[in-house]
RNA sequence: GCCUCUGUAGCUCAGUUGGUAGAGCAGCGGACUGAAAAUCCGCGUGUCGUUGGUUCAAUUCCGACCGGAGGCA
């Protein structure tokens, strides 16, 4: 069987949806999307998840699967997402991966499977974190993981414990897991497209227009409406650009324009580390947009690249 | 009109008792294997307003001019 899936990547605000749902379209497809954020349900004006009409009757996967309340997490989309492309595939229709988080499509390509933790390692670790200071894990982890603990900086504090937390829960090290995924072939061939501006204040333009479309269409309630049903602030959901910063300004503390200016801003940061890590895919074909995307350039230019890959 | 303060990186500012300058933010680049829209790391990008003077040497001292803020009229 074909086992040729379609990657979309890119940075926020470059046209991802509009040219998955016409590639969809066009070689009888189905889109699987791959964004951390659009899983969660009722958060759907500040991920710009894509509307029904947008969708245009194309089915679409792996969005609104989770409740903004939950924390949701790369392990559980593979495990969601990998036998739903399996499915497609097996139904004959072409798998679309569209998506702007970089480490749920690679991790999603790969079929890597995380091993299920109960928590408890991870909660004792980051007690000591606390009473004994980062610089104790890092140096335990240079006894239990020494490879690991070259490959981290000392302030990384996330994935110090995380390969702490591996190394107590499994008895075996972080480096072990990789190296032995490596040895494992991708469990999907991918067809890279990468959408992006060719002029970084392009990008910057059409990010602003997309917040300032946001607010207009009421994002600030949107964020209103997850607080009061009881998301907490601290919530991964919580933690998305558009709703981590309008939420003191919708409690009335601080004022939604400059809240709004925020919004801008952090998108901006984020649009630059997704190029980071798609730009280290040296088999992704890019289209560089001169000013604004262009859809029917893109359809055609995608065709003509998967028409040369034989799909 | 006069007086005072002020002009240094994209922005807000520091500094050089004369030897062409540095912080924060912004920006740029990178990393990323269970929070990833998260997290971490690296990089200063400059006619020191302009123009004369003093000096071996001026962004720094002096003068003039230009721009900004305030005060007195």
């Amino acid at each position: 069987m074909d086992h040729t899936v379609i990657v979309i990547c890119g940075p926020t605000a470059t046209g991802k949806t509009a040219l998955g749902v016409a590639l969809a379209k066009a070689l009888d497809g189905e889109v699987v999307g791959a964004d951390s954020m659009q899983v969660y349900r009722g958060m759907d004006i500040g991920t710009a998840k894509p509307t029904p009409a947008e969708m245009d009757g194309v089915p679409h996967h792996m969005i609104d699967v989770a409740d903004p309340r939950e924390d949701f997490s790369v392990a559980r989309y593979v495990d969601l997402a990998l036998p739903v492309v399996e499915d497609i595939l097996c139904r004959g229709k072409r798998p679309i991966v569209v998506g702007g988080t970089g480490l749920y499509i690679d991790n999603l390509l790969a079929g890597r499977q995380f091993a299920a933790f109960s928590g408890e390692a991870r909660r004792a670790l980051e007690a000591r974190c606390q009473a004994e200071g980062l610089a104790a894990l890092y140096a335990e982890l240079g006894r239990v993981d020494p490879q690991r603990q070259q490959e981290l900086h000392p302030n990384d504090e996330k994935r110090i414990l995380r390969a702490l937390e591996i190394y107590y829960e499994t008895g075996r090290t972080m480096s072990a897991f990789h190296a032995e995924s490596q040895t494992q072939p991708p469990r999907f061939r991918a067809a890279r497209i990468g959408l992006t501006y060719a002029q970084r204040p392009d990008l910057w333009a059409r990010i602003d227009a997309r917040v300032d479309e946001m607010m207009a269409r009421g994002l600030a309630g949107e964020v209103r409406a997850l607080l009061d049903s009881g998301v907490p602030p601290e919530a991964t959901s919580m933690q998305a650009i558009g709703y981590k910063e309008l939420a003191a300004a919708v409690r009335g503390e601080g004022d939604l324009a400059a809240a709004a200016e925020e919004v801008k801003l952090r998108s901006r940061q984020y649009a630059k580390r997704q190029l980071s890590w798609f730009r280290r895919h040296d088999d992704t074909h890019w289209i560089a947009w001169e000013g604004a995307p262009d859809l029917f350039a893109a359809l055609h230019r995608s065709t003509a690249f998967l028409t040369e890959l034989g799909i």
